[in-house]
RNA sequence: GCGCCUGUAGCUCAGUUGGAUAGAGCAGCGGACUUCUAAUCCGCAGGUCGGGCGUUCGAGUCGCCCCAGGCGUGCCA
């Protein structure tokens, strides 16, 4: 089966940033925000600061008007304990200090020296750098050279696409795009459950009460209430269980009716999924899924074996983890059928021979945590070196009313059924504020799609969320609709405009603490892209361009771009070129549509 | 029982990896469209950061112990 729909965190947290250390070294990017504060630092380091006390003690301070960087002089202290002291300390240090190059201003506040940037220059830096590289802002050549492989999506054939299989389709689909930033090399690949006990269970439900009309005119919606039905009966009747494993069984076996059956449920759902990739515009490099694998399980089997790692135990194949505090990994149930995880072991290791990949994520729910720690414990202790390169990137769960969304009780929420909402309500919403748009269609699946996307990727993945139309359709404050509102209004101001944009302006004329704010959050964007995929976390790139649409809106309700004075909308014409850049580059990150108009 | 995750404003969430006065949105109240898209913006109000103890010059952030919710813990995936 798939992976649901749903921890070596720490080893491959201490991995991550030593392999991210190493790599900085080899990386050649120099990001604006980079520079000024290298140049702060050499400031300092020129007094006689050291490295590391350069970077425990650098930092930002809480409000702009303080200053652009901070320097806390407590650090520098051997007895902290007196305020006077590290005032004093500071007080000195900022005597030894002078302004260079990008810094205009050293304060002193209590313990703490503040640099101050020269305005002018700095956004000189920053936009001459976006409009330079455009849509390439942002990249790194981190992973030039290396591979990653991100299994994501994943869902169980034969059953319907939920909103919670939506998670790691967008988070999986995400990171791709984050790693594909930082110059690796991504492998998408759509691990299908198409393979396991379920199919038993289909096979005994269709014979016994499936007709192929229906499940020729609605078949994944048939496949659907088989599933629930035989779970329903199943509860009266605990022979259909038994029946089931044996049909799983002879499957395995490659009996002709079984499989039969078995490829026709695989080839009409997939199909179905086929669909909905495509409204949300995701790829993948491979649609391998369990039973891709089949034919590699016995010498998988064997190779774990003679590595002496499988063994029998109450009839079933396990490998014992008992010394290293987990449960055994099962490979062989006592009927002789495989498991999920023999297949995943077998995948993983075909992978890494096709691929050659330096890193593998799984984005697989939080429910199947021990699972993975289990298999990449048992790829270490086979040997493999590259077991540490083995990445499960978890998140919560999606909940309905009171408990988990559950195929088998049938309280699931169709992901067609949440488009079409919102597709519905995205065209209602135009008709009331835009009725001359052009593509109503196109654009409404756009905004009504993106909403949904960016409401996935909007909370950091961990949390579970509560299932909510109203948050889901909900089109205001900080959602997609907005980010994607205020992609599309700045691109109807270039448009307006009517000139080229160019970056021979005089950027002294942006200098109001709006204009300074967006600046500042525009150079800040190449580090948000890094840490996000880091942390393979995509909600730092949705915070991050909430906060760059609310700046700019502001800016935008307080300024006319288009002004009498000529140099002025040349100038703001440049800023809002790079705001609309930094949008759309971040919109993509996250797997949506940048609509021009809405 | 044990392990992991989550807990911040009425609700949904941020919080730059331990630093200066904890920030947004939604909901509520009050304002701003003859001017570049009002899916926007501005203002008001809203807090014992689940609780306690500890480490530290300094804790929403780190440690320990509780509390609440969730997930997992051998023949599902």
């Amino acid at each position: 089966m798939g992976r649901g729909s749903g921890v070596l965190r720490f080893l491959n947290d201490k991995k991550n940033g030593l392999s991210n250390k190493r790599l900085s070294l080899l990386n050649m990017t120099q990001y604006a925000e980079k520079i000024v504060r290298e140049e702060v630092a050499r400031i300092l380091k020129n007094a006689g600061l050291n490295p590391v006390e350069l970077k425990a003690g650098l930092g930002t301070p809480p409000s702009p008007e303080l200053g652009d960087y901070s320097f806390n002089c407590v650090l520098l202290l051997r007895d902290r304990r007196s305020p006077e002291a590290a005032a004093a300390k500071a007080k000195d240090l900022a005597k030894r200090l002078k302004p260079k190059k990008y810094v205009t201003k050293i304060e002193v506040s209590g313990p703490y020296i503040n640099f101050f940037i020269d305005k002018a220059k700095f956004s000189a830096l920053v936009l001459r750098e976006i409009w330079t590289q455009a849509d390439s802002y942002g990249n790194w050549d981190l992973g030039a050279g290396k591979t990653v492989v991100v299994d994501f999506s994943s869902p169980n054939i034969a059953k319907p696409f939920g909103v919670g299989h939506l998670r790691s389709t967008v988070i999986g689909n995400s990171i791709c795009k984050l790693y594909e930033s930082l110059g690796y090399t991504c492998i998408g690949i759509n691990h299908l459950g198409d393979w396991g006990t379920q199919f038993g269970k289909l096979i005994v439900a269709y014979r016994k009460w499936g007709k192929e009309k229906q499940l020729k005119a609605k078949p994944v919606q048939q496949l659907y209430d088989l599933y629930v039905k035989f779970h329903a009966e199943a509860q009266k009747d605990k022979s259909l269980e038994e029946e089931a494993r044996d049909w799983f069984r002879r499957l395995e076996d490659g009996e002709q009716e079984a499989t039969r059956l078995w490829r026709w449920f695989r080839d009409i759902s997939l199909k179905e999924f086929r669909r909905i990739y495509d409204i949300l515009n995701i790829h993948f490099d491979s649609y391998a899924g369990e039973s891709f694998y089949n034919s590699m399980l016995p010498e998988t089997i064997t190779k774990l074996k003679t590595a002496g790692l499988a063994q029998e135990s109450q009839g079933a194949l396990i490998v014992d983890l008992e010394r290293f505090g987990m449960s055994p990994c099962l490979l062989r149930k006592t009927d002789g059928s495989t498991l999920y995880a023999t297949r995943d072991i077998a995948a993983v290791i075909y992978r890494f021979n096709t691929y050659g990949f330096d890193k593998m994520i799984y984005v697989v729910g939080a429910d199947q945590k021990l699972y993975f720690r289990q298999i990449f414990k048992v790829l270490e202790l086979v040997g493999y070196p590259w077991a540490n390169d083995l990445v499960h990137v978890p998140f919560g769960l999606v909940r309905f009313g009171t408990g988990r969304m559950s195929t088998r009780k049938g309280n699931v929420i169709f992901l067609e059924e949440v488009f079409q909402k919102a597709v519905d309500l995205t065209e209602k919403i135009i008709e009331e504020k835009n009725p001359d748009l052009e593509d109503k269609h196109e654009i409404a699946t756009q905004v009504g799609i993106g909403a949904i996307v960016f409401n996935d990727l909007s909370t950091k993945r961990m949390k579970d969320v509560d299932f909510s139309w109203d948050r889901m359709l909900n089109f205001n404050g900080q959602t997609g609709p907005y980010v994607q509102y205020t992609y599309a209004r700045f691109s109807s101001v270039l448009r307006k405009y009517g000139r080229q944009v160019d970056d021979n302006v005089n950027l002294s004329l942006l200098n109001s603490d709006m204009e300074t704010e967006i600046v500042r959050l525009l150079s800040r964007f190449p580090e948000a892209v890094k840490h996000a995929a880091d942390e393979y976390e995509p909600s730092v790139v949705t915070i991050y361009l909430l906060d760059l649409c609310e700046a700019s809106n502001r800016f935008y309700n307080h300024f006319r771009v288009l002004s009498e004075d000529l140099e002025t909308s040349k100038a703001r014409a440049l800023l809002v070129w790079c705001i609309r850049t930094v949008l759309g580059k971040g919109l993509r990150l996250l797997g949506m549509e940048t609509p021009k108009r809405m």
